[in-house]
RNA sequence: GGGCGGUUAGCUCAGAUGGGAGAGCAUCUGGUUUACACCCAGAGGGUCGGCAGUUCGAUCCUGUCACCGCCCA
């Protein structure tokens, strides 16, 4: 093996053998395993949450492979409407264009030739990180089968009168020129201002209503003004009306039981199509509803002329300039409340009338709502159902058409003659009434709206397809917590609805990465971490182990630091290294494993520790996995094990291959390129006994017999070599062969570690005595446990009253602990109440201490 | 305003049904031990945010307060 390991080559050259062979591809047999991609966006670019998303699924698919089971992970992309329609606008912008200058055909195909060039980014990357998906599964949005099935669900929807079409108030982005959904709104605090505004009462154009207002530019969409009805300012008021001013229109004052009387002055001016709250005023009272701004939010044709084409915040100015000059505007006040803004491109939302497609998503949410509850669906960790039920539990219509032009095209077609709407799957060419006068509906839908297919139409819906039969539903979902409303929500009501099963089994919801101070990742703020350069600068698999020692089970945010991927690094390197010193070995052609008593305690912890990865990976517990094969490598194998086999190098190597074997495949899903690396070297060795296997990620998890193995001896060695380098470092003792150490225990068999403890320790030789009766003069001594007292002869450096001082000290110690267990012991409560396991634990550890006591205060006695 | 999460060693974080406080990194000491200085050996370091309660016993359960973060309105 080569003296340093060279991710880079390794990496690449693994991944092209894996997928030239296909190994990704589902196998025939075997329990059917399968997840579905959280589809990045195909103009994206592969950022440090997408790695920590797929890094996880793929040890997910990578562990459930080595188990036997028959994986599918289906890899896809998302056409993303609004940000790919952003990206390559702003494209055409910079060659002096624009989307209309091209036309709605010529702008479509423009965007599948970006599309074509940059869409294979995203997956490039995905293979960069390790992501063992099947690559003839892969999948988009806009493909022609997705389309079926966003046409077919549509079409299934609008026949159930679950769909509609509505004039409403919608959030609307003056940028992006389209109406977008609630949940795509977000919601910040500003300061802005409370204006109060007079409105003449018209009969008697002296006295005033003040109105208080955030948006005084909305005002000539004012159609009335409201009060409560037992607001007893305004009650002589009520019916009569007011004159707008600036424009001196006649607008009535009406009572309304939503409107809060200590909020402002507790009147409101009502602008119902630029205000949801009014909106359903004005539905109350039959109001008009006057739209005062343009599709980009400039003031149109129905505020004064001296307002026209300006932008909202410009007009806003004048506005407050010229009724402050009539005295109309009695007092400002400061102001902080949310504003929402478009989560797209950050524009503040402008409320807005509209013609929208609506999903009547309150009749679809029941049995979503049983099957979260009946845990047919469970969420890992399970508090995430909370914000699940909140968001179901208070849904609202979701508005589903998008005025932009990439993306699918609504389904329904107009009649130009009738006016009547046709809802089709397939193309409509003539109207019901025979008119051939129809026009498709111009707009497109939500791209969440595809989403939320995506479990089943990758997989070939509404076609009745062999993989739906074997893969639906799929076994989990892995996601981040902040797309369970926006996706999760809707995956499990469109599988619902469509299948009639739910979409998946489980849902795993990690956190977000964040960076080393804990701030979310933002160009704007210039702390983006690019997954590339870490995968370029230290690898894949270094990466991956970061990733997975990072998670938790109580899936906190996380924060990526240098450090943790150094650690990560050297932890590689750690495993390149032992490895390369095991095959190193002149190599044995036959014998046993467990020849000698540091094998079978290496192959009893082996099984411990396959036992448990087994069980943290089924429980998504991949910190656990890391923590625990971390500490099994470097500190049992690599420290105590393989220092232990120097001695035995031939008849210990039949279990150093084993184990190794076995390591690389417990590590293989969390580091598919290094295991896969030294595998395939440890492959030609004549002991190894995985032959037929052609990948290790193809082979298959290690089979572990329980051992009858007492390990108490062994670890008694193990304390005697501590005890003894505790000796040897506390009198500056440098180096290996100094000393003859004199070990005193009643433990029987403890010589059979003779070797051990003078290789281990740094001796020169050990001798043993069943009991201690040993000189104390210059030697050093250590009381390893109630049955060991060890001896080193350092004449010269011994301190006596240093010495004396230490066991004493020690001697205290132990004696508050036994005092501490024997109030325990002797306390009613507690041996009455406590179980029978703890208490004996407890009188265990008495004896043990009281012993050990025993033994220092004969130490103590001698000196 | 409502909800959720967090507060444990200098830093980042683990600690399952309550029963002797842990890891990694950092720090200090020593080291040319047949793979690894991206290493080996050893050591120090915490009133587990505050208060009150339940209990024989609380980092863990209950209440309350404080501070930090996120989501919703």
């Amino acid at each position: 093996m080569e003296k340093n390991y060279n991710h880079e080559h390794v990496e690449d050259k693994w991944y092209k053998i894996w997928e030239d062979n296909k190994y990704f591809t589902p196998k025939k047999t075997g329990k059917p395993f399968s997840m579905v991609i959280p589809p990045p966006n195909v103009t994206g670019a592969l950022h440090l949450g997408h790695a920590l998303d797929n890094t996880l699924q793929d040890i997910i698919a990578r562990y459930h492979r080595l188990k036997g089971d028959r994986v599918l992970w289906v890899p896809g992309t998302d056409h993303a409407g609004i940000a790919t329609q952003n990206v390559v606008e702003k494209e055409l912008k910079k060659q002096g264009s624009s989307r209309e200058e091209l036309g709605r055909e010529k702008f479509v195909e423009r965007v599948w030739q970006w599309k074509e060039e940059y869409g294979n980014r995203i997956t490039s990357q995905l293979r960069k990180l390790g992501a063992s998906c099947d690559w003839e599964h892969e999948r988009f949005t806009m493909d022609d089968g997705l389309s079926e099935a966003v046409k077919e669900n549509f079409v299934r929807l609008y026949n159930e009168k679950l769909l509609y079409r509505d004039t409403y108030i919608v959030n609307w982005c003056p940028r992006c020129h389209t109406a977008i959904s609630d949940i795509e709104v977000d919601h910040k605090d500003e300061q802005g201002h409370l204006w109060h505004i007079k409105y003449p009462v018209a009969s008697n154009p002296s006295t005033f209503i003040t109105v208080a207002t955030t948006r005084p530019e909305t005002m000539f969409g004012d159609t009335a003004v409201a009060v409560n009805p037992s607001d007893e300012r305004y009650l002589s008021l009520i019916g009569k009306e007011l004159l707008l001013p600036l424009t001196n229109k006649r607008i009535p004052i009406l009572a309304d039981h939503h409107v809060d009387k200590t909020f402002g002055t507790g009147a409101v001016k009502v602008t119902p199509a630029h205000d949801p709250n009014d909106f359903q005023i004005g539905l109350r009272h039959g109001l008009e509803k006057v739209i005062v701004m343009d599709t980009s939010a400039v003031m149109n044709e129905n505020a004064p002329a001296k307002y026209q084409n300006q932008d909202r915040y410009i007009a806003r100015k004048q506005i407050i300039k010229d009724l402050e000059e009539l005295g109309l505007l009695e007092k400002t006040d400061e102001h902080s409340h949310a504003v929402g803004h478009c989560y797209r491109c950050d524009t503040t939302i402008e409320p807005y009338l509209s013609k929208q497609w609506f999903i009547d998503m309150k009749q679809l949410v029941e049995k979503p709502i049983s099957t979260v509850k009946n845990k047919d669906i469970q969420f890992i960790p399970e508090r995430w159902e909370k914000l699940y039920f909140d968001w179901m539990e208070n849904i609202r219509p979701w508005c589903i058409s998008r005025q932009i032009w990439w993306g699918h095209r609504i389904p329904v077609w107009y009649c130009e003659d009738c006016g009547s709407e046709t809802v089709s799957a397939t193309e409509v060419t003539s109207c019901n009434c025979g008119s051939k006068n129809v026009k498709q509906d111009e707009d497109v839908l939500d791209t969440w709206f595809s989403s939320a297919l995506w479990p089943f139409s990758t997989l070939g819906w509404p076609e009745n397809t062999q993989d739906l039969k074997d893969f639906y539903p799929t076994s989990v979902l892995v996601t981040g917590y902040d797309i369970i409303t926006f996706w999760v929500s809707r995956m499990i009501t469109m599988g619902l609805f469509n299948m009639n099963d739910v979409p998946f089994r489980k849902v795993y919801i990690h956190g977000l990465v964040r960076d080393a101070e804990g701030r979310k990742m933002s160009k704007s703020l210039g702390n983006v971490i690019d997954p590339l350069i870490i995968i370029q600068e230290k690898g894949a698999d270094v990466l991956r182990f970061t990733l997975a020692s990072l998670v938790t089970s109580g899936g906190q945010d996380i924060r990526l630091m240098d450090d943790k991927l150094v650690s990560s690094r050297n932890f590689v390197n750690k495993l390149w290294n032992v490895s390369r010193y095991i095959l190193m070995q002149e190599p044995e052609t036959s014998g046993e494993i467990g020849a000698t008593n540091a094998d079978k305690w290496i192959l009893s912890t082996f099984k411990k520790i396959t036992d448990e990865t087994d069980k943290y990976y089924n429980e998504f517990e991949f910190n656990f996995v890391v923590e625990k094969l971390y500490e099994f490598v470097w500190n049992e194998f690599c420290d105590w094990y393989i220092e232990m086999t120097k001695l035995t190098k031939k008849e210990s190597q039949p279990t150093l291959i084993y184990i190794l074997n076995g390591v690389l495949k417990l590590l293989h899903p969390i580091i598919p390129f290094i295991t896969e690396e030294i595998w395939q070297q440890l492959k030609t060795h004549p002991l190894f006994d995985d032959i037929e296997k052609t990948s290790i990620m193809l082979s298959a998890w290690p089979e572990t017999a329980s051992s009858s193995f007492d390990s108490s001896v062994f670890e008694e060695a193990k304390s005697i070599i501590k005890s003894t380098r505790n000796i040897k470092a506390e009198k500056n003792i440098a180096g290996s062969r100094k000393g003859n150490l004199l070990v005193c225990s009643t433990i029987p068999n403890i010589s059979e570690y003779e070797q051990y403890i003078t290789m281990l320790a740094g001796l020169e030789a050990t001798s043993f005595l069943e009991t201690s009766s040993a000189p104390s003069e210059q030697h050093a001594y250590a009381v390893v446990s109630e049955n060991t007292v060890i001896y080193l002869p350092l004449a010269g450096l011994i301190d006596t009253g240093k010495e004396k001082e230490k066991l004493q000290k020690e001697a205290e110690k132990i004696s508050a602990t036994i005092i501490g267990l024997k109030n325990k012991l002797g306390n009613k409560g507690f041996t009455d109440n406590a179980p029978p396991e703890v208490i004996e634990k407890q009188k265990q550890s008495l004896e043990e201490n009281e012993a050990k006591l025993k033994l220092i205060e004969t130490k103590l006695s001698e000196l």
